[in-house]
DNA sequence: TATAATAGCGGTACCGGTTCCAAAAAAATC
DNA sequence: GATTTTTTTGGAACCGGTACCGCTATTATA
């Protein structure tokens, strides 16, 4: 497997072969006054010996790193991966390292993810947070880290949202200028305040304004489960728009819908919220709200870096969404 | 933001508090014989100060520590998060941590993530590979890690492979078996090994047996790319079957032949590779070869843990994978 | 040329743990 | 009660870096 020469090789060594003292090669490494000639003989040594200094002892001495933990809920999810790949874009130029924690959507793992990280020593944490539990919060306040709550609103925290709220209110006042007014809303557990409980208060609040009332009924993020409970839905459904609460739930509905012979648009209305790239890829393409997921990713880096650096971070950074009209959704006729 | 008691406590202060020396702590920690009386001192302390080791002290002084590095060119792939999900599982129980560096696609990058990797002094690495350069292998080479290569065959190195070959020529019999003889491939760049030339080679090999030479197009891994593509190609379409190189360009194709009025697949069957979740959403449901890509996670982490503990692992470890019959692919009538 | 200023370098302490070894204390044996 | 054995404890070195401080060598200034 060609690896002979395994003995690591410290600053130590470089010194005795060169020559000189540790400490002069340490000046070399992070600059400082040297000599033409020594920087040379010392430079020579490092290359011919392929010498990296071991970080654990540098970052024993300088008690702090550049590894920033990242601790979300699942990695098959089209919004948390974009929002790390953003994440990633900047950590990468700012040279900071990602640790990422998976927690399969399990309190306790998030429990021993922070616990992990402080062990660890991280320079910060990212927070994907999806139902926070007054145990979360404690541990939380345990901590001697910056940390960044994405996703989920927490007092006392530095928390970047997406504007949950507005994005409903947007899709519902969309929903009514095509002159619906028998609507269903699609939705998930309101323990999830983000995605259940906002998203579906901004539609019903801008409904009721023109005294609309969707019919509400529930289920899970699983596109297979939104397709289940669609089957039985939608032969019996009189309404001629139906809201779902994210992209894979509408994928469900639109599964369904073609089984049962239902035509999108023309039969029924259907959106989504996310904006994710399956919306483009089905037939007809789903309308829905997109979501800024990488530049999230951006702005919670950057923040993250700011906080380890001790500078000023606004408490709340929203990120800002659109509706992206496509062929899902049609005039009422 | 509630963080007072900054200061971090330490071995010593523990150490000070119970009126005992720093080795007496250690080996309360690390389990050493010790009185009752002393234990319970220490174990108050520890509690009180809610003290955790500092890692890095741990790890400067064991020269090893529980990192594994992980190298993906991409993190928006089906396939690529399900074998971090696998990997992510083995490691959670081995008390291993991941670290992901995600590279872009772009071989520059990899370069520097290998780099990263040899600074932090990563017990192992993972690496997805794409397209191996002879560059990449002299920097491998440099290294003095474990390193297990995931999706593509490097002599010398440990691999965990799809069976590519195998699954191009079990669809290329499948394709067979229904009556098909008018076949089109829709394929990939051949300097992907994996995807690019051994699905297709697979794939072809099956076929020449029949004596059937399907027609070849190339496009890129982008669903839009095959369905631009496909909106060229299928109006003046011969072929009865096209074999895509993915399940995302089967994807692009599906979309192209809804809107051209192809119907899917009485007029065309159509089948791609990888068992995607999304070939069940959409309708009709497309065939497909699924790979057992979280097995393969979890074979590549119980590897590289083999690796790093100096264990054997047996140098290629193969994925298997089999064809899901689903119905976007008929019999030619 | 004498003196001051500065560049270049080495010695050493320190970061926070682990581990070896020897000393001290406790327990067991005679 | 003295001696041996075993258990418990503390001291010190070490892991691989960084940084302060002071000494020497060089250069600039008077």
């Amino acid at each position: 497997m060609s690896n002979d020469n395994k003995e690591l090789v410290t600053i130590s060594d470089i010194s005795r072969l060169a020559g000189v003292s540790k400490s002069t090669v340490s000046r070399y490494l992070n600059g400082g006054s040297i000599s033409k000639k020594t920087t040379d003989k010392i430079k020579k040594i490092v290359h011919e010996t392929n010498y990296s200094p071991n970080s654990f002892a540098q970052s024993l001495k300088a008690k702090k790193n550049n590894l920033i933990g990242t601790i979300v809920p699942r990695l098959d999810s089209y919004s948390i991966v974009q929002s790390l790949a953003g994440m990633d874009q900047e950590f990468a130029e700012k040279k900071y390292e990602l640790l990422i924690l998976n927690t399969y959507q399990s309190p306790e793992r998030e429990l021993e993810a922070l616990q992990t990280f402080k062990k660890q020593k991280v320079a910060g944490i990212v927070f994907f947070a999806t139902i926070l539990k007054d145990e979360h919060i404690q541990l939380l306040k345990s901590l001697d880290v910056p940390i960044i709550i994405l996703g989920q609103e927490v007092e006392d925290y530095h928390n970047v949202l997406y504007s949950d709220y507005e994005a409903g209110y947007k899709i519902g006042q969309y929903a009514h200028q095509l002159g619906h007014r028998s609507i269903t809303y699609l939705g998930v557990t309101e323990a999830d305040r983000s995605v259940g409980h906002s998203r579906k208060k901004g539609v019903f609040d801008a409904l009721q304004l023109f005294d609309i009332h969707p019919d509400y009924y529930e289920t899970t993020f699983q596109t297979k489960d939104a397709y289940k409970l669609s089957l039985k839905l939608l032969p019996h459904n009189e309404s001629t728009y139906i809201i779902c609460a994210t992209d894979n739930i509408a994928l469900g509905v639109l599964k369904a819908a073609r089984e049962l012979n239902i035509e999108i648009p023309q039969d029924i209305s259907i959106s989504g919220f996310g904006g994710y790239d399956i919306t483009d890829a089905v037939t007809p393409t789903i309308t829905t709200v997109k979501y800024a997921y990488q530049k999230a990713g951006h702005v919670t880096a950057n923040s993250i870096i700011r906080l380890v650096n001790k500078e000023e971070v606004a408490n709340v950074t929203l990120i800002e969404n659109h509706v992206e009209i496509k062929n899902s959704t049609t005039f009422l006729i």
